[in-house]
Order: structure tokens, then C-alpha cells, then sequence
RNA sequence: GCGGGUGUAGCUCAGGGGUAGAGCGCAACCUUGCCAAGGUUGAAGUCGUGGGUUCGAAUCCCAUCACCCGCUCCA
């Protein structure tokens, strides 16, 4: 097992452990592609989406919130594009099983011979099936035989006989011109393409109108799509001028052939989006800027900006709508993957909503006195893949020595404090000591009204701590007999005092009750 | 979707055709003057799920689900 596999294995451990990640439906044997949130978990990723949404809507001027529905009307994404073409033809290969995109593969021409089964009279075994083999020009002619054999050898029983031993039945040649229907790869036939739809569909409205056309709605893929088609409706009353904004958090859908990864390729996942409008000639310099402003905010959630790359997606790999596209990528152990795209989508959405509805869409520019339909720059964030990344960089084993000077394990999620689930831990030094008890449960009623605090009296002081240190609580605060000013040998310079214990360098410091809210408040903000 | 692997307590795992195990964790009490201390007690698993074989299945067989790895795919 490869290092990070072994680090992920830990990560996805102590998600569990701790409570931030459960497999959805895990009692009835869980379901693919489908995660929830724990109490850690979900005050990790609200902290997430809390910070996104007062950096980008709150203390901006320019930007205004939305929040759309996840049903989504059938002409939003017919005119979208996503009815007709978020979907892959998809062919599998019957040698290699290699599966490939319909659509991508090279027409070739040739020789096409055609086989309707095999027999080996050995075993007394045959097999009616029909194979295909091109042979392009050029080729050897023998080929076709050899690559039928393999096909049909598959099919026999004993996995160990030689292929040669199969005799072929009912040969045909037929010429083929500018065909998809082999694998470039060995000239094998392939399978029928079959549509694979990402998108979820479902019946609004009563089981009798189940085949109702009409019925037919979507969960939405996108979050993007819910913006462009209130687009008109936000700039007549946010009395916004381009360049302005339109942000929305939100869950969207895609059935994913293939979920993987933990979170990180889930069937629901919740996005984080901005579609920015603005003049044509903006465009390309804000894609820019945005790209910019988008990787201050990881720096400032705590994302190691070593470990994220940024990839300029070249022409031909960009959706079709796009003249620039960005990807940010961060190192997960399980490698390199896209945290966020920023897109420029051009006008191409307005544009459509435009011609399928047959409502305006354009803006009206006072000053130019001109009449256009805006372009669009889309950052466009997952919010449970920053969640992942954040858990990710977070997690840490530190060698320590413990007091009978054995070496042991401390681990650690190092959350930035701005993003951990509890802010402070709470302890009484002793629990048997019922004015330690009280003045600490002081401290935590003190505290609760500004901060997710974890009060805790179990154990020793130093369980406490490593409790918390897997929480990735960044602070702990700790009520001992000098905050009382009471028992035997208390240092009375320190009444009023408590012990400020700090999850990463393990320091304590001394503050005062008086000052704490005021100190805590302000490292974690 | 293909190939390989795994599935037993909250976690990490051992075991294995005949009464379900360990360590850690968790809960309660005692002890404990700042980094996973000690003691006592306790809760917790129809061995992923469903079939089959068998007198008897957690163990063998089949199917299925989920997760991991490699391909494939990826807005």
C-alpha cells in the first residue's frame, strides 16, 4: 500500500471516529456516491461556507445572493444544453472491455470480417455469437482471425486453453467505410453507444402523470443555470450596474458513473458559485482577477499554496461555451484534482435563456447608451471538495514523548482556527472539585454566545487535550486552583486567571477570565 | 463499466464448520495539581446483506451491496 493510500486510510478513520464523515444509509449497506455529515463535519463545512459567503456577498458591494430551487424546469436545461448534451455516448470494447467515448473516436475505414461464433471439438464446446474484426489498410489479413480467437477464448471454460485450438465458424468480409464502430486500438468490435445522462430526472406532480411529458423535471447539475435564468429579475431589484455579481450556495446533482474518492466524486455535492457579469471587453482581464482573489481564499482557509496548482485548461479541453477556463487544483493524497473552475462563459448562457424563453435579457448601459447581452465570469467552488482538501491539510501525526519518556503519536488536525469546527475547549483540572466545575462551566457560558466551545471534564487534563487535538480545536482553556485563589500553595498573582493551552506548539499561557472572549475572539476570526 | 483487494465491537485487527476475541476508545465510580497515568465496574457485534450446502454456517459455495487500488470516465 502506497504512502498516501495509507494516509487517506487514517483521514477517512478519524472522520469517522470523530464524527465528521459517515457513509449515507450505512445501516442498510450504504449508497454509492453519498455522504453526510457529522457534528464536526457540518460545523467544518459551515464555518466553509459562512467565510465564502461574507467574503464574497457581505463585504462586497458589487455582489448579491440568490438561492434557487433544486427542481429545475426542463427548458432551463434544454436551453442550457445540459438535456441534449450533458450526456456521453459511451461504447465499451468486447476484446479489451475498454470502455470509450462514442463521439471522440476516429471514423476508420477497412475491411470488416465479420465471425458468427467459434467451436473447439476437443472439449465438444461452442459458442453461437456474432464478433467483428476491422482490418485497416495495410494490415495483415491474419489478424482478424487472431483477435476472433481471443474474443471467443474468453467465452470457454478452461481459461488456460490456447486460443489457436478454437476453430471459427460462418466467416464474412465486408468492406467498411469511415466507421466508429471498432476499437482503434486492436480493430475490435465494439458495443452499441449508450447514452449515459448525468443528470437526475424525476415526475412533479401526481403518479398518474408519470408519463407526462410536461411532468419531466431535473435536479439541477449546476447551480449556474438557477442564476442565468433570474438574472433579469436580480438586476431590476438589487439596482446593480455591471460589473456585479450573482452568488448562490447550493446542492446539485450528477449521477457520476463512477464515484470515487471519498467526497471528493459524490452523486449530490453543494457548490459554492459565482456568476459575475460584466461588458465584453471585461471579461477576459476578470477571469484574471478572479483566478487571483480565488486563491487568496484558500490561503486565508488554510490550504497549503504549495499544494495548489493552477491549471490553464488549453483549447479543445474547455467546455464549448468557454474562452478561458482556469482550473485550481490541490494535492489530495489521492493526487492532483480540481478544487474550483473559473470560467469565462462568455454570453453564451444569457444568450440561450434569451432565444428559448423569448425574454430579454440584455442590459441597457446608461453611460455607453448601449444595449448588450453581458458576458459572464464563473468562479465556481465545490464546497465538500474544499471540506475534503481542508481535512486533508489539516491532518498531522507528531511524535511526542509522553512523561514516562515513551515516544507515542499525537495526532492532530491543525485546522486554521478560522475553519475549526469548536473554537475552545473547556476543563476543570479536576472534576471532583466542584468549584472548579462551576467556575469553568462560568467560562464555557461566557464563551457559548460567540463560539462552538466543548465543555469536558472526563479523565485527565492531558486526555482532554489530545481529545481535542483530533477534534482540531485550536484553543483549550483550563480552571485550576489559581483561577479560584483557593487550596494549597496557589500563586495569588494568578487569580482570575486561566490556562490558555494552544493545540499546535501545545504552549499554555496564562490569561485573564476578563481578557479571554476579547483573546479568543480574535484568534479565530 | 472492466480487473484486483477488503468487509468480524465506535476504531485498528486476530480468529475460524459446533456458546464471539484482543488492544484502543466509550460510559459510571474511585484516584489524579496541566499533555492519551492507575484501579474497579459496565455497555456494545444476528461476523456487510440475501440465498444455497450442512444435523449445524460468522467460517464453505453463489449472488448482491459498499469501500479501497489500477484502468476507464470526469461538468
Amino acid at each position: 500500500m502506497s504512502q498516501d493510500t495509507e494516509r487517506m486510510e487514517k483521514i477517512v478513520s478519524l472522520c469517522k471516529r470523530r464524527g465528521f464523515i459517515f457513509q449515507s444509509a450505512e445501516v442498510y449497506g450504504g449508497m454509492n456516491g453519498c455522504w453526510d455529515y457529522g457534528p464536526l463535519g457540518v460545523e467544518l463545512k459551515r464555518n466553509l461556507k459562512d467565510y465564502w459567503w461574507r467574503r464574497n456577498v457581505l463585504e462586497r458591494e458589487d455582489i448579491v445572493g440568490m438561492d434557487g430551487s433544486i427542481l429545475t424546469h426542463q427548458a432551463v436545461l434544454t436551453a442550457s444544453g445540459h438535456v441534449g448534451g450533458f450526456s456521453d455516448p459511451m461504447c465499451d470494447c468486447l476484446l479489451s472491455k475498454a470502455r470509450l467515448r462514442a463521439d471522440t473516436i476516429e471514423p476508420q475505414s477497412g475491411t470488416a470480417y465479420r465471425y458468427s461464433g467459434a467451436r473447439h471439438e476437443e472439449t465438444n464446446w461452442s459458442l453461437d455469437r456474432e464478433f467483428a474484426v476491422l482490418v485497416v489498410p495495410g494490415q495483415d489479413g491474419n489478424k482478424a482471425r487472431k483477435t476472433a480467437r481471443q474474443f471467443y477464448a474468453d467465452f470457454h471454460p478452461d481459461k488456460s486453453m490456447s486460443p489457436k485450438a478454437l476453430e471459427l465458424v460462418g466467416e464474412e468480409t465486408t468492406e467498411e467505410e469511415g466507421t466508429t464502430r471498432f476499437n482503434p486500438e486492436n480493430g475490435s468490435l465494439l458495443t452499441e453507444p449508450r447514452e449515459f445522462n448525468l443528470m437526475f430526472k424525476t415526475q412533479v406532480g401526481a403518479s398518474s402523470a408519470e408519463d407526462d411529458p410536461n411532468a419531466v423535471a431535473y435536479l439541477r447539475p449546476e447551480t449556474a443555470q438557477t442564476i442565468f435564468v433570474q438574472f433579469k429579475n436580480i438586476l431590476d431589484t438589487s439596482r446593480q450596474k455591471l460589473p456585479f455579481g450573482i452568488a448562490q450556495i447550493g446542492k446539485a446533482f450528477r449521477n457520476e458513473i463512477n464515484p470515487r474518492n471519498y467526497t471528493f466524486r459524490s452523486r449530490e455535492f453543494e457548490q459554492m458559485e459565482i456568476e459575475y457579469f460584466c461588458r465584453p471587453e471585461d471579461g477576459l482581464r476578470l477571469t484574471e482577477e478572479w483566478l487571483q482573489a480565488r486563491l487568496d481564499f484558500y490561503a486565508e482557509i488554510g490550504l497549503d499554496p504549495e499544494k495548489l496548482h493552477v491549471l490553464d485548461v488549453p483549447d479543445g479541453e474547455r467546455a464549448h461555451y468557454s474562452k478561458k477556463t482556469y482550473d485550481i487544483e490541490y494535492d489530495f493524497p489521492f493526487g492532483q484534482q480540481e478544487l474550483e473552475g473559473v470560467a469565462y462563459r462568455t454570453d453564451y448562457d444569457l444568450s440561450k435563456h434569451q432565444e428559448h424563453s423569448g425574454k430579454p435579457m440584455e442590459y441597457f448601459d446608461e453611460a455607453a447608451k448601449e444595449k448588450f447581452i453581458a458576458h459572464v465570469v464563473e468562479p465556481s467552488a465545490g464546497a465538500d471538495r474544499t471540506v475534503l482538501a481542508l481535512i486533508c491539510e489539516a491532518y498531522d501525526e507528531e511524535s511526542v514523548t509522553n512523561e514516562k519518556g515513551k515516544e507515542e503519536t499525537r495526532v492532530v488536525m491543525r485546522f486554521h482556527p478560522r475553519m475549526a469546527p469548536i473554537k475552545c475547549g473547556v476543563f476543570p483540572l479536576l472534576k471532583n472539585r466542584p468549584e472548579l466545575v462551576q467556575k469553568a462551566r462560568e467560562v464555557v457560558s461566557l464563551l457559548r454566545p460567540h463560539m462552538n466551545v466543548f465543555y469536558d471534564e472526563t479523565g485527565a487534563i492531558g486526555r482532554r487535550y489530545r481529545r481535542q487535538d483530533e477534534a482540531g480545536t485550536p484553543f483549550g482553556v483550563t480552571i485550576d486552583f489559581d483561577t479560584l485563589g483557593e487550596g494549597e500553595d496557589v500563586d495569588e498573582s494568578l487569580t482570575g486567571t486561566v490556562t490558555l493551552r494552544e493545540r499546535d506548539s501545545m504552549a499554555q499561557e496564562r490569561v485573564g477570565i476578563d481578557d479571554l472572549l476579547g483573546v479568543l475572539l480574535k484568534k479565530t476570526e
